[in-house]
DNA sequence: AATTTATTACGAAAATTTTCGTAGAAAATA
DNA sequence: TATTTTCTACGAAAATTTTCGTAATAAATT
């Protein structure tokens, strides 16, 4: 069996974008929110926080089909998108490269900061403490 | 008359504080946790990382300069660069964007990923659970 | 049927971020 | 002193992300 060694670092060929855009990764949350959706309804959502171009979000969402990260119906005539990474991956991609890039990996500061600089109610800050006496539990 | 006002240095220090973008980023980090620092020595930190030519790094800690995000001590031949803004302050930044672009404002939510999924340790816990404490002493 | 509206596809402009080459000067070295 | 190395400044290329204009077509409306 020949192989093509691609030796180049651009190896744009098949290279699938892992991380999505922060502009993207705005129509995943309303996506992954209302559930499966045409262009439409999400540039109508998009639109109560910034002013947006029907085209714009349009073009944003035919490249994240391209990307994999939506997959659509295109029965009717307007495409119904849905998402097709799940949230809970998502989050925790987002968050790991964000924890290094901002906190040096400390997971223990951000905790600190998200929980310090809030206010937050005691039924989660029981949620928290339940996690931890779990987690104490499996550190041994 | 009407004269031509050439206030761009003012305007640089006025601009509204923007985010540091990830390259950025980087670079505050290693100033944050070195001090201030030459960009000699800012590159060779980045190479371990990725290759990253000199004038390139450069380049980025002149844009930063102008941004506002660094200060710079001219005096000798090379430069020493120094953090202009507090690392605290622009985590809390950060976070909060995070917080809104990847869990929809749920600090609780982050703080569970952030914990569930990884090692963390007895320690760690501990001053989590100590900060629990005082913050469930506020709620009250 | 004719006209208006809504939708997709597509290319390219605009904006932003990142990378790099080159010139000139200062310093170090041979 | 002559040469090499090291640094800054600066412009611009390259790469990425975001925005938008236009054409074609199907659907809805008059």
């Amino acid at each position: 069996m020949i192989r093509k060694i691609n030796c180049s670092r651009n190896m744009a060929e098949k290279t699938p974008p892992n991380k999505p855009t922060e502009s993207e990764l705005e129509i995943l949350q309303l996506l992954w929110e209302h559930g499966p959706s045409t262009v439409r309804f999400v540039n109508d959502e998009l639109s109560k926080n910034k002013e947006t171009g029907y085209t714009t979000t349009l073009k944003l969402m035919q490249i994240m089909h391209e990307k994999g990260f939506v997959e659509r119906d295109e029965a009717g005539r307007s495409h119904v998108y849905k998402a097709a990474i799940e949230e809970s991956a998502t989050q925790k991609q987002l968050l790991d490269r964000f924890l290094e890039t901002t906190f040096r990996g400390s997971a223990l500061k951000l905790v600190m900061q998200a929980l310090g600089n809030r206010k937050t109610s005691e039924q989660e800050l029981n949620e928290i403490r339940n996690l931890l006496d779990k987690l104490k539990g499996n550190a041994k």
